[in-house]
DNA sequence: GCGATCAGTT
DNA sequence: CACAACTGATCGC
C-alpha cells in the first residue's frame, strides 16, 4: 500500500519478519533507514494496527457527526475485551516466589495497553505514560506513537480499516497468510491459506481472485471450486497429515474437528521454529495424539478463542447427539407422523442429522444446493442417505435461520402432524445444559417444538485450556486478536493448577 | 450484474 | 443477551 513499486518482477517474496522480542511482540528495526524498503512488513503492521484492538470487533464505525476526539458511546465500551488469557481461564497468575532459584519462571502476560505503558483509551490519551517494557523499544514505539501529538489516530484508523490485513493473519518468517482474502493482495504474501470453508474465513474470495495460490484441505478445495468458481489454477489442495514443503516451509494440515474440511495448520520453518494455527477447531483428547503435537515444541500457537471464557461450557458432541436421537425417538413414538427438522449452516453439524438418520433408519432430505455440497464431501455413509424428495423423508435439514415457528407450520398436512426441530448451536450454554442435557427445555408453539441443543463445533473453555496446557507453546496468540499472552523464555509450564 | 460493505437475524 | 455464520439491503462501479 505504501509503495507503488513494480509488482510482477521476478523478485522472490520477502517473508514476514520473524523477529519477535522477548515479550513476543515484533521487533522494530533499530534504524528506520535500514529497512525502508520493507516498510509494510510484519512489525510495521503490528504496530500500525494500534493498541486498541477492540476496534477490530467494533460493529460500527463512529458516527461521522461526532468531533474527531469524541469517545465512543457507552455501548462500544462494552465490546471492549482486553482481558488476559489467564483471566479468561480463571487462573491466578503464577507466583514468582517459590525461591529455589527456579530462574525466571515468571510469566509475562498483560494487555497490550499495559505492555506498552498506554492507558486504555477511556479519555484523551496524550499524557498516558510513556513507560514501556524495554527502554530500547520505548524510543521507537513512542516516537511512532506520538507522531501526531495526540492519540494515535493513524493507528486507530489502520486498525479500523477493513482493507488492511491485520498482522495476526500473517505467519512471521514466512510469506504466508491464513484466512486473509478480504484485503486484496497482501504485500509480501505469496501463499494464502484457507483454514475452512465458512463465510467469515473465505470472505473476499471471488471468481476474480488472482493474488496467489490458495492452500487448503482437499475437501475445502472442492468447495472453493464448486461454490465460488475460483480458477482452479489457484487452488492447491493438501491432504491431511501429509508434509508439504511450500516456499521452504514444511506445512502439515491436521483435522480440526470443526466442520468438514477444516484444518489446523502446522508450519515448520527452516530455522526449526514451529507454529501452529488452529483456525476454528474443537480440541479433543484424540487431537493430542497427533505425532506433530506429541513430539515437537510449538513456538507460537495461534488459538481460536471463540469460547475462551469459563462461562462457555458444553457437553461432548456424542452426548448431545445421544440426546437428540433419544428425543427424536420419544417424539416419534408419541406421534409417528412427526417431521424432524435439523438446522445447520452451509457446512457443519452433519453428524447430528446423520446420527438421526442412522438411528431411525430414515433418509435425509435437504434442498438441491445443500445436497450438492454434502455429496461433494465424498462421504459415502452420508451420501447414500440423502434423498431429493421432501415427501420421502421425515428428516429435513434446513438453514439454521429457517428453523423457527413460522416456517414449516405449513408443512403440516396428512403426512406430518407435528414438527420437532433442533437448533444445534454453541451458545446454548448454562450450568444446567452443560451438565444435564435432560434439563433442556424446548420452546413449543402448537404442534411445533424447537430444541436448542449445545452442539458446538468450537472448543469449550475447558477443552481450550486442556489443549493449551498440553501443547505448552512458548508463545500464544489470539487469532481474533482480542488478547495476547506471551511467556518468557523456556520455562517449563504454562499453568499452575 | 457483480462485488464490497453494512445491518439484521437466529 | 451471548456467538458464529449467514442473509438481505444498499451502494458504487
Amino acid at each position: 500500500m505504501a509503495t507503488a513499486g513494480g509488482d510482477g518482477d521476478g523478485d522472490p517474496t520477502q517473508p514476514f519478519p520473524a523477529d519477535l522480542d522477548d515479550n513476543g511482540f515484533p521487533a522494530l528495526p533499530s534504524s528506520p533507514a535500514a529497512t525502508t524498503t520493507s516498510s509494510s512488513g510484519f512489525a510495521e503492521d503490528f504496530y500500525r494496527s494500534g493498541t486498541d484492538w477492540s476496534s477490530l470487533r467494533a460493529r460500527r464505525r463512529p458516527p461521522p457527526e461526532g468531533a474527531p476526539g469524541v469517545k465512543a458511546k457507552g455501548k462500544e465500551g462494552g465490546s471492549l475485551v482486553q482481558s488476559s488469557l489467564f483471566q479468561a481461564w480463571g487462573l491466578e497468575r503464577p507466583r514468582r516466589e517459590e525461591g529455589a532459584g527456579a530462574g525466571e519462571s515468571s510469566l509475562v502476560q498483560r494487555s497490550l495497553f499495559q505492555a506498552w505503558g498506554i492507558e486504555r483509551p477511556k479519555r484523551e490519551g496524550v499524557g498516558a505514560g510513556d513507560r514501556s517494557l524495554s527502554p530500547s523499544r520505548s524510543g521507537s514505539w513512542s516516537g511512532r506513537k506520538r507522531r501526531r501529538g495526540g492519540p494515535d489516530e493513524a493507528a486507530a484508523a489502520a486498525a479500523m480499516n477493513p482493507r488492511t490485513c491485520p498482522f495476526y493473519k500473517k505467519i512471521p518468517g514466512t510469506p504466508f497468510t491464513v484466512d486473509a482474502f478480504r484485503y486484496g493482495e497482501v504485500e509480501g504474501c505469496s501463499a494464502y491459506f484457507l483454514s475452512h470453508f465458512h463465510h467469515d474465513h473465505y470472505g473476499g474470495l471471488t471468481k476474480k481472485w488472482c493474488h496467489g495460490p490458495i492452500y487448503c484441505s482437499a475437501l475445502t478445495a472442492r468447495l472453493v471450486k464448486m461454490c465460488l468458481s475460483i480458477n482452479s489454477d489457484y487452488i492447491c489442495p493438501l491432504e491431511l497429515d501429509t508434509e508439504y514443503v511450500i516456499e521452504g516451509v514444511t506445512v502439515t494440515l491436521l483435522e480440526a474437528n470443526h466442520c468438514p474440511g477444516a484444518a489446523l495448520i502446522h508450519f515448520l520453518l527452516s530455522d526449526g521454529k514451529t507454529y501452529l494455527h488452529t483456525g476454528d477447531f474443537r480440541a479433543s483428547r484424540s487431537m493430542q495424539l497427533h505425532p506433530l503435537l506429541q513430539r515437537g515444541r510449538i513456538n507460537l500457537l495461534y488459538l481460536d478463542t471463540t469460547y475462551c471464557n469459563p462461562k462457555y461450557k458444553f457437553p461432548p458432541q456424542e452426548d448431545v447427539i445421544d440426546f437428540v436421537v433419544s428425543t427424536a425417538r420419544r417424539y416419534l413414538k408419541k406421534q409417528p407422523k412427526t417431521l424432524i427438522v435439523v438446522g445447520a449452516y452451509s457446512i457443519g453439524k452433519e453428524n447430528v442429522y446423520l446420527a438421526i438418520s442412522q438411528a431411525l433408519e430414515v433418509p435425509i432430505y435437504t434442498d438441491a444446493s445443500r445436497r450438492r455440497i454434502l455429496h461433494s464431501f465424498g462421504w459415502t455413509d452420508l451420501s447414500k442417505r440423502i434423498c431429493p424428495c421432501n415427501q420421502s423423508s421425515p428428516l429435513h435439514v434446513l438453514p439454521l435461520g429457517s428453523v423457527n415457528h413460522e416456517k414449516y407450520l405449513g408443512t403440516l398436512n396428512q403426512r406430518f402432524l407435528a414438527v420437532l426441530a433442533f437448533r444445534p448451536t454453541g451458545w446454548t450454554f448454562s450450568e444446567a445444559t452443560g451438565k444435564q442435557l435432560d434439563l433442556i427445555k424446548p420452546r413449543s408453539n402448537g404442534s411445533v417444538t424447537i430444541y436448542g441443543v449445545p452442539y458446538s463445533e468450537h472448543s469449550s473453555f475447558t477443552e481450550l485450556k486442556d489443549f493449551v496446557m498440553f501443547v505448552r507453546p512458548l508463545k500464544l496468540s489470539d487469532i481474533q486478536c482480542v488478547k495476547i499472552m506471551v511467556r518468557e523464555e523456556q520455562s517449563t509450564y504454562f499453568f499452575e493448577c
